[in-house]
DNA sequence: CTGAAAGCGCTTACAG
DNA sequence: CTGAAAGCGCTTACAG
């Protein structure tokens, strides 16, 4: 057993410690070691790991004196050993564009839930919506050879693409739905969404529809929101009208600045689809402060489904998004894929549907 | 160089495939290693390690046949052998108890942003506010040898305390400020924060002053703020009533719901202080439904400072924390002990101050 | 500045 | 059911 027992500032790196007691020739990662386990148990250490491993390929006496040692000596197995000795990582790295954004969390906490019970670690990595830094934290987490990779989005620089491709692990692009996805692909059709939202502001008898977004070349998504909208303007024949666009990330302030500005913009207008629930809510507020009466001066509505949508008053109408959904069945397929299951379909279509609230 | 080149669904685990070419010994991590680079280029492996770790030790010959050779190769160091080698994991795992709540959130975007600038990979693991999950996530996460730990909060169960005070590795005890934290500590006073806002309300002339929060006895920042205020009323001779607490997640719905309950309760209450800004967001919004008249009738505080409080009607008056900061320092500090530079205080407490609005 | 050897802590594959 | 040997892909420590 290792008798190193290390001093808090000590123990990380390999800084020249202040008397080392015996030239240590290398620097050690854990103080307990499986071998440290295997001798006080009187095993040998291939024993000690099938009995965290596979308990039943060990008898029950050495089973229970191997974990006995295990208790004492707070033995804590060193992953990266286990990792690169199997090649198996049991690491999952989840790419998304943003955190600001509630969705992209709840996602995440769809995924963590389903891997964590399975023994996987997330690694968590945060574009910022940008390609450029897609494709350095694909490449750089690419050597943690991950047991399978979780990325948002279906559009990628083509570096990244060529990696994922490339990388020969089992991958599943996230949140759109494409036609051809590099391998499996869980999400809904973002511009059906649009069209749903397009059609019932139409029914509702309005037809001075503008739309609100910003940054929609990198947030291609809201885009196609936009262009379901755009057809379904077209579709009843109605005038049709470039996004209300900006460059700025969604807020809440952002989203009544923008309410303003397009109705100074375009007085006509009678009903606003915006890009997401963050700047719709922040629409109905500063509408409220402003005594701008929603809906009878301008229908105001949102994407995502967000709760607190449904507190405001007016309430918003919005489309619901399966946001735990999405990141519960892309872990799952993920894993079914991973230890050999059925993973069912490549292609998961999670839908989304309306809720019609009165600001509509 | 191994002319591995595998098809996507045998990659993961060792799965017998179909048509192995040669008795394959044993499973193989990544395609392409550091041998293959080495003889690409014509050097020995550790010229090739010794390029890439340290490129000012390789003269420039070298150093430019091996990049050649890693672009032509595509070469991705694999972190578990460097990280088993030498002892150095550059990993950092995360613990927050919750990421329902954007406060966690914007805490790990402070923290990553700092950790991925300097080559480190952040874990993250959410406890869910539970003591016992907690326990098994600091072990489990220890196995990944980490070069430090960030934890949210500083009362722990006992056998997390004892492996976090036993792992000898630099440790960082976020958001809330003790005396004596187990390694480093980044936070605030939370007594102080609800102690602030008691006194905020007693100058406005409230007198009749009740406190909201959820799970008080695993929330417990938010009983520190409960404290805060219940000090505040002593200091000024005022009634103190024990909280209006319940058994859920915060939410701007439990908000509204607490509201009316209180009132029901208590129908005496000049004003209401909440946990937090998503229960106050939600009460103002369930008041403005209602017509309550806030402050009128009720005055109403948040704690967090969270952005949409300035939106609404009435804006709320509301306590703001620098989570993004809380974040940035406790990384830094980490940071800075990992690789030997000053860390500065252990203690650092970043404070808060009020944002008094509408709403009180 | 460059390299041959040994080893990090675990698991695979082969024997018994 | 149990074990001795070899190896995962890299880096340390020692030589030159």
């Amino acid at each position: 057993m290792s008798s190193h027992s290390p001093k808090r500032p000590a123990a990380s790196g390999s800084t020249g410690s202040s008397r080392a007691p015996i030239a240590r020739r290398r620097a050690t990662t854990s103080a307990v070691t499986l071998k440290d386990v295997a001798e006080r148990a009187g095993v040998a250490p291939i024993t000690v790991s099938r009995a965290l491993n596979a308990p039943g390929s060990v008898s029950a006496t050495l089973r229970a004196s191997i974990d006995r040692a295990v208790a004492e000596l707070g033995y804590v197995p060193n992953r990266f050993a286990g990792m690169l000795a199997s090649a198996e990582s049991r690491v999952i790295p989840v790419i998304v564009p943003s955190l600001s954004n509630a969705v992209f969390v709840e996602v995440i906490q769809g995924i963590q839930t389903v891997l964590e019970d399975a023994g996987y670690q997330l690694l968590l990595g945060n574009t910022m919506y940008d390609l450029a830094r897609e494709t350095e934290l694909v490449s750089t987490l690419l050597g943690w050879s991950p047991a399978g990779i979780i990325v948002a989005g279906l559009r990628h620089a083509e570096r990244t693409s060529a990696l994922l491709r490339g990388c020969g692990r089992p991958l599943v692009e996230i949140m759109e739905l494409g036609a051809r996805p590099i391998d499996m692909n869980v999400g809904l059709s973002h511009l059906k969404a649009g069209m749903m939202m397009g059609r019932h502001l139409i029914e509702r008898g309005y037809r001075r529809i503008g739309f609100v977004g910003g940054r929609l070349d990198a947030d291609y998504r809201a885009m196609q929101r936009f262009r379901g909208l755009d057809r379904a303007l077209a579709d009843a024949g109605l005038r049709r009208r470039p996004p209300f666009t900006y460059d700025a990330p969604s807020s809440p302030e952002m989203g009544g600045r923008q309410l303003l500005l397009a109705l100074q913009q375009a007085p006509d207008l009678d009903a606003l689809f915006f890009a997401n629930d963050d700047l719709a809510v922040g629409a109905l507020l500063r509408a409220a402060r402003d005594g701008i009466d929603v809906p009878g001066r301008i229908a105001i509505a949102g994407f995502n489904g967000l709760d607190i949508g449904a507190l405001t008053s007016p309430s918003l109408t919005s489309i619901v998004s399966p946001r735990l959904d999405i990141g519960a069945i892309a872990a799952a397929k993920l894993l079914a894929r991973i230890t050999g299951a059925a993973p069912g379909p490549a292609r998961v279509d999670v839908g989304c549907k309306l809720a019609i609230r009165e600001s509509t």
